[in-house]
DNA sequence: CGACACTCTTGATCTGGATCAAGGAATAAA
DNA sequence: TTTATTCCTTGATCCAGATCAAGAGTGTCG
C-alpha cells in the first residue's frame, strides 16, 4: 500500500506538499529535495497515529483524509484542540514530544519526513520556513477563534458554528460560494464533535434535532447535513459577521 | 516619555527584541538593523492599543506590563485569547486586519517596528523568522492547553490553572522552584479573569473564597494570592501532572 | 466632608447542559 | 435468523454556574 502510494506519487502531484502545504514557491530542485526525504503512510479510520507523551520523530503533512488533535485528562475527559483537514500540518520544528493524541477519524494518509533531513531543508529553503510561519500563525488564530467558542457560546451557537467551519473548510476552497444550499458530509461522529465543542453527547444530538425542528438544517440519515439557507445557520452562530472559525 | 525610553534603550539593554522575543541570535549589526526600526511607545492602565478591525500597520513585542487580546460578540460577551508578558508578540507579518481588542490592563510599554522594513528584515535574517516561528508554536500550544480549560474543567480547576499558569509565566522565568510558598501579584481584575477563563465575575470570586476557606490559598487584598503549597494547588488544577498551561 | 463610581463579595434563584437511564437503528458476527 | 456491538436519540432528573439583586470596601472628585 505505502508503496503504490510513493509510485503514485512521485511527482508529488496530489501531496499538499506540491500544492499549498509546505512550498507552493518551490522550484524543481527543491521540490526534488523535499521529494527525495518524504514518505507516505497510511492509517485506517479510528486508529491511534501517535500518543499524548511520545517521543515523535518526523513531521507531516495530511494528503487525504480526517484526523484529529485531542487533550485528555485522565479522567476520561477530552478535548480537541485540532482538526487536520488534506494540507494541514502535524507536529512542530524543535519539539519531539508530542503533548496531544493524533486520531486519524477517518482513512489517512500522511506525507511524512523525519526530523533531521526537513528541519535542514527549513534551513535551506527561507520560503518553506516562511510558508510554515504563515500556517503556525492561520491555526493561532482559528485556535483563538475556537477559545471563543469555547468559552462563551451556547450549546446551539456551538453547534451552528462547527456547521460553518466545516463548510467553509470542506466546500469553500474549490470555490462554491456560501449562500447556496450545501449538502455537507460530516467528517465527526457525535462524540468527537462533543470532544471538539466542550459539549456530551447526548447534548450534540438534541441541538441537532432542535436545529432540525426549527429548519435551520435537514438530516440525511445521521451524517449529512443540508443546509438550505446558509444565513440562517450563520445568524445561529452567534458571529457578527463573518464568523472565520478556522477558515 | 517615549523620548526618555528611546535614549534609555539605546542599547536595547532591556529591551525583548535583544533578550528573549525575537533575535536571541542577533550579532551587533543585525541589532543595530533592528534598533534602527523600531520605536517605544507606553500606553496607561486601562487604555486600549487598538480594536478588533483595525487596520494595524505595525508588529510588537510588550517590553513591560501586561495587555491581552480579547474577542467579543456583539451582545457583550467576551473571551480572551491571548495575555500578553512581557517578551511576547503582537501582530503578525503578512497580515494587517487585527480580529481582536489588544488592551492594556496595567501601564504598558510597547516595542514597535513598521510592518514593511520589519518584513524585510525577516527576510534577510534568517534566525529572526526561525525565532517567530518557535514563538508562534509556542503560542499555539498555549492556546491549545487554554482550549482544554475552557472546554472541559470545572471553575475550580479553571482558577487553579489559572494561578498555576501565572506562576510559571512570573516567576519561574527567573529560576524559582515550583515547591516554595509563593507570593503572586495577580495582573488581571475579575472582570479580566472570568474573560480568560470563560466565567462570570460572580463564579470567579466565589471561587476564590471557596480555595481560601479549604487553604489552598491566602488572599491579602484583592490582588494579591499567597500560595502556601503548590502541590495542592496543582492537585486542584485537573491537570495530571505538570501542566503547561501557557508555559 | 459627602456624593459618586468602581470593583469585589455574598446571597437567592434560575436554567442550560450534564448525568443517569432506556431504547432504536444499523452493521457485523454466529 | 438471532445476537452482539456500535452509534445515536430521547426522556427524566440533577447540579454547576449564570443571573438577579443587594450591599461592602475603596478611591476620587467636588
Amino acid at each position: 500500500m505505502v508503496q503504490a502510494m510513493l509510485q503514485e506519487h512521485v511527482s508529488c502531484s496530489s501531496c499538499p506538499i506540491r500544492h499549498r502545504a509546505v512550498c507552493a514557491k518551490c522550484d524543481t530542485d527543491e521540490l526534488e529535495r523535499l521529494n527525495a526525504i518524504k514518505f507516505y503512510k497510511t492509517y485506517a479510520a479510528g486508529e491511534t497515529i501517535a500518543y499524548q507523551g511520545d517521543e515523535l520523530d518526523v513531521v507531516a503533512s495530511v494528503v487525504s483524509g480526517v484526523a484529529t488533535l485531542e487533550r485528555g485528562i485522565e479522567d476520561g475527559r477530552m478535548q480537541m484542540v485540532g482538526l487536520l483537514l488534506p494540507s494541514d500540518f502535524i507536529g512542530r520544528p524543535g519539539r519531539t514530544i508530542l503533548n496531544y493524541d493524533v486520531t486519524a477519524v477517518s482513512d489517512v494518509t500522511l506525507c511524512s519526513f523525519h526530523r533531521q533531513p526537513f528541519e535542514q531543508l527549513l534551513i535551506e529553503i527561507p520560503h518553506l520556513q516562511e510558508r510554515l510561519l504563515q500556517m503556525a500563525f492561520d491555526e493561532l488564530d482559528a485556535a483563538r477563534e475556537w477559545m471563543l467558542l469555547l468559552g462563551r457560546k451556547t450549546a446551539r451557537e456551538k453547534i451552528a458554528s462547527m456547521l460553518i467551519s466545516v463548510v467553509k473548510r470542506t466546500h469553500l476552497p474549490e470555490g462554491q460560494s456560501l449562500g447556496t444550499a450545501t449538502r455537507l458530509e460530516l467528517p465527526l461522529s457525535r462524540e468527537a464533535m462533543g470532544n471538539f465543542l466542550g459539549l456530551t453527547i447526548e447534548t450534540v444530538s438534541r441541538q441537532f434535532t432542535a436545529l432540525r425542528k426549527d429548519g435551520v438544517i435537514e438530516l440525511e440519515g445521521k451524517r449529512v447535513v443540508i443546509i438550505p439557507d446558509m444565513d440562517l445557520l450563520l445568524a445561529e452562530s452567534g458571529d457578527d459577521d463573518d464568523g472565520g472559525l478556522l477558515a
